[in-house]
Order: structure tokens, then sequence, then C-alpha cells
DNA sequence: TTAATATTTCAAGATCTATTGAATTATTAA
DNA sequence: TTAATAATTCAATAGATCTTGAAATATTAA
């Protein structure tokens, strides 16, 4: 992954309602569905509607449309129409290339994915 | 981990010249310093000189000043003082705490950490 | 067709971010 | 002490981001 795509995707996280749109978003996911492992073209993603997360989250339609486009051309989310409502999926493959590369070039050298995950301070 | 503490974060790494600092900065990282592990008070924790830093990014000193500033108030960096330097240093831990946030909360129910990493292509 | 619902787009304004160069502070060398 | 070096602070500016409410678009229901 190069820096640009990381640092667009950061930016597509580092933003509160953003940050829990996504993690909305995840919460819904159908387990079935992509995790970049495998999979088939009929699976259904889960996720949410506009409204729905505009509710949950107590944000202004267009204030959230805003956010969801932003999220949306940094790959972080995935839209699909159905009826009038439009449904947002959390990317899981995006957060998963974003994670490997946090892991690998800014933790990597100095406390590898070796250590990963981290003993519980009950265990050092 | 607070949403608004993971926000701040992010934000610290969410644009180019700060994530390339955050990567000198790792490399740079001395093996035996601390990585949220055991260690003692004697240990040094390597780092670059601020101006040092400036000079391997291309960033001109008072532009990079501002994002120190900015990255150790987020808690990304650690800094101490050294004759007329200033020796900026990754906080591995803070990162650490990052991904451990962004592993659980925002990747974790779908495809969580047991999945991780991620097989290789080849391998699914 | 007309009305209601779901969402997006647009324009305005407020606020936040990032860069620049000059001035300032602290430390070391001559 | 004076000069040089390392870094930060400050003020000015340009540009990006976020929120708001009104208007526009698309879909479904009456």
């Amino acid at each position: 992954m190069e820096i640009e795509r990381v640092v667009s995707a950061l930016s597509a996280l580092a933003q509160e309602t953003r940050l829990k749109v996504f993690r909305e978003l995840v919460k819904e996911h159908s387990p079935n569905a992509s995790c970049g492992g495998s999979s088939d073209a009929s699976e259904s993603p889960g996720g949410l509607a506009a409204g729905e997360l505009a509710k949950r989250l107590g944000v202004g339609a267009s204030s959230l449309s805003f956010h969801l486009k932003e999220m949306q051309w940094n790959g972080l989310v995935n839209s699909r129409k159905e009826g009038r409502s439009v449904i947002y999926s959390a990317n899981l493959p995006a957060m998963q290339g974003l994670l490997a590369y946090l892991l690998e070039d800014c933790c990597g050298g100095a406390c590898g994915a070796a250590q990963w995950p981290q003993p519980l301070a009950s265990e050092k």
C-alpha cells in the first residue's frame, strides 16, 4: 500500500462521525460477507441505509452524506441502492490493508507483528 | 481507548509528512527500548533530532516543528533534549493501542483478530 | 398524477490545517 | 563575549474541512 493511499484511508477515519459510521457498519456486517477471504458473488454484505445511520448517530442527513462520500472516495465503504434507500457497508479488506501497513511499516522493525497481540499487563 | 483519543491519534498520522516522520522514527527506534513490554529506566529509546528529520524528509524546520508538536500533543512521539538538539522518538505503545482499538472495534466482530494476520492469497 | 420518503447536491459561512519567512530562545564553539 | 547552530514561535496567508439549510433527484405509495 503506497503512502498516499494510507494517508487518505487514515483521513477517512480521523473524524469522529466517520469513525462512528465505520464502527456501526462493522457491527452490521453480515458474518458470511467478504472479509478478504473466500466468498461467492451471491453474498449479502449487510450494511445500513444512510438514513438509519443518520438516526443512530444523531447527524444531519446532508452532513452524513458528505462524510459517506468522503469514506467511499477513500475506499473505506461500499454502497448499493435498494429501493429508495442507499445501503452502505464497511470495506473490511481496505481496513485490513491499512492495519497491515501500520503493523509492518509503523510498528514493524521495532515491535513487530510477532509480538502481536500484546500480552495482557497481568502476564508481563 | 476512548473514541476522541483514537480520532486524535488517527489525525496525527493522517498527513503525509507526519506519517513519514513516524516511519523514520520507528526505523530509528532502538531494539531494546520500550515496546510496551518490560523495560528499565536506563534504556535509550533511540530517535532522531528534529534537524535530521527535516533533512531526510525535505521539509522546512518550522513546518516540521509544527507537525512534531501536533504528534507530541496527540501522544504519538516523545522528545528529549540533548545539547542543542531535540531528539524525537516514536511512542510505540500509543501506536499499539491504536492498532488494538482498530482491530477490535473496527474489524473485530466481522473479521476478528483471530483471522489476523490474513492468510496469503496463495493460501486461500 | 400527486404526495411522501430517502438521499444527494449546492452555496454560504465558520473553523481548522499547513506553509512560509522572520524573529526568538537556548546551547555550544571560537 | 561574540558568533554559529538547532529548534521553536509568531504572524500572515492559502487552502481544506465541516455544518447548515434549501433545492434537486429518484423511488415508492396513495
